[in-house]
DNA sequence: TATGAATGAGTCTTCATTCAT
DNA sequence: TATGAATGAAGACTCATTCAT
């Protein structure tokens, strides 16, 4: 590093992120990135390795915070569900799960709105059915345990599937149509009650 | 050289159906479909104005067919429910509907996947919302027939619009992850109930 | 010829007209002439060779119009001053020939503007230096006859064809600086005297 | 295979200079200057945003220097003639500005005869009528003088406006049809005569 | 650390023209 | 008379990437 701590790799990240962001992935302009920071194609590619990498660096963050959410949050439902499971009369922890989910969505809105919506022709082009599959998983180590309580069908794994999917797609809804975090809070409990609603029409016979 | 029966065009369409569908529209390649399809770029644009109306021309047919039933449809139920709605006991008209739908779908499956998840940078790239538009101003008819019953809520044009946004989406889905026509019929009937769940879950208090 | 006489060729022309004007020779296109007279190219050429003599088409008229008065301008001019020019005491026919060319002219307008202005890339690029050449050819005839005057200077060639030039530079100017026929001819005689001035000033010691 | 001293970057000026200079503004093709200069394409949009900056290169340099001595021509001009003005016995001031005029337009001869006759289509397809407002603009601050003096008329703006697009058009031939630079100033004091003689028998009733 | 130069294949689109029917 | 089809070369311009210095 010398003087300026830093500085140039800084100025490439932002200029980058408003280009990907105004244009995603595939019609932004490395040339242009490099304009915009000052820089020269050079210094981009003494930085990162190539466009796929220097996307990264501007996804990776809320991708990563997002991920530790839902991975905590597996653990934390596989302990806590062992035994009963009463949805009807709490809002418990999904909910406080989507709310965290929310916040960090917010707190990275653009960035997040690139990854999930604008990726394609990048390596995180299928970023959404990871974390479907992610999510999936954890339903899928709370079956058996739901099956023993009174009521429950056995989901067979495509619609399982098919309601893991939707889950996330509610997410980017609120994502990419909220003005505000203040607003996506504030809808949150209708699409988590739509959700479940959903869930039950199908787990419950 | 001179083909006759429109040959040349027919394969001018055949390779670009295939460009299209496997690199999306941003990313298919003109020059690319003139020589798979054995032509010169000259004669594309004999038959097509531009890359807009050739991408057009692959996806417009069921484009065509599903919008027909989307605005029969809701003429239909207009007319039917008008003065009763008893959605629980029956699967009714909407399973009627979902059903043309998804045959359409899978009729013209390739070209749909493309339509609904590869057209960004076409003139279709918005239509998603276009179909979330339609839907929801049918349901927007049938609202106050809906809330004069008893136990209906009043619902936001928040939540009405992300409700018929993730019946769309359910239905990408299902044209996405169903391997044949026939998966997807089987399927369906869970889907339906999966989305009228949700629905209930938010409609009834 | 058919029922509709000459109707196509007609269109044709009409079309050419439109766009060579707007255009320009270089920039006009076949295609879009073919169109706007809603027909195909090949009928384009089955009555033009190709896209200059389309032009010829167009331009030829006043051009035939214009090289006619020239012509008989020279015979007459000649025939009169034999023996005497007495520039200073009249407006002679000098002025009467200018008119009719004003009137030519503005009679073919755009066809003249785009003759003298828009031609280049055509055949035509060059009839600026026709109509020079042709003026200057006169006044080599007229040459000695002045010579033998009092108070007429030998003028060389690189004068005389400098002087012919900026002539018919002033009669592009009237045609493309005036807003109508009226107010050309209103200007004319300032222009006239302009130009005598020059030559008087070169011709006299 | 990287080169020194901006080398390819005058090995495309140079290129350019031949191609524009013998095919004009809109006929020049960048493909060929690029092969002529033994360079890839991408290697001319290094160096140059587009064609019209890759032909400002070429014709600035004239430009400018005209540009100045115009300039500074109007200021020395309206200084010295504020009290008399006795164009008949000297040759004064406008024919040490017509020599310096011709010495910059022969010193750059193929890049202004480019600049003034062949630019249609480029950023600088109206530098004629720059110069001949410029012209313009420093006559016009003279009239009031010339005006006081004996015997000079007002001159309406056509008739102005005339007479500067043809003393432009004098300097364009004087350019164009000298075979050198020493030709030209042969001839220069005869055109000036010239253009003199037109503006007094306009301006003296 | 970063520059500046250069690659070379690629983008979509337009052109005047030809010719069998 | 005219059509409809097709050519093939060319147009300006952009791309991500490389590499010697």
């Amino acid at each position: 590093m010398t003087a300026k701590d830093g500085e140039t790799k800084n100025r490439l990240i932002k200029a980058a992120r408003e280009e990907f962001i105004s244009k995603g992935y595939t019609n932004a302009s490395l040339r242009n990135i490099c304009k915009n920071a000052g820089v020269t194609t050079g210094a981009l590619y003494f930085f990162f390795k190539d466009k796929d990498e220097l996307f990264g660096e501007i996804v990776s963050m809320p991708l990563f915070e997002i991920d530790r959410v839902l991975t905590e949050h597996q653990a934390f439902e596989f302990d806590t569900y062992q035994d009963s499971y009463d949805e009807e009369e709490s809002e418990g922890p999904d909910m406080d799960v989507s709310i965290l989910i929310v916040e960090i969505m917010f707190k990275y809105k653009q960035e997040c709105i690139l990854l999930l919506t604008q990726a394609a022709g990048s390596k995180y082009e299928n970023i959404k059915d990871k974390f479907v599959s992610e999510l999936e998983a954890g339903y899928k180590k709370m079956g058996p345990h739901l099956e023993k309580l009174n009521g429950y069908n056995k989901v067979d794994d495509y619609t399982l599937h098919y309601m893991t999917h939707m889950q996330v797609e509610a997410f980017i809804y609120l994502l990419t149509h909220s003005k505000s975090k203040e607003e996506a809070l504030k809808e949150l409990p209708y699409i988590v009650k739509h959700i479940r609603g959903g869930w039950f029409a199908v787990f419950k016979s």
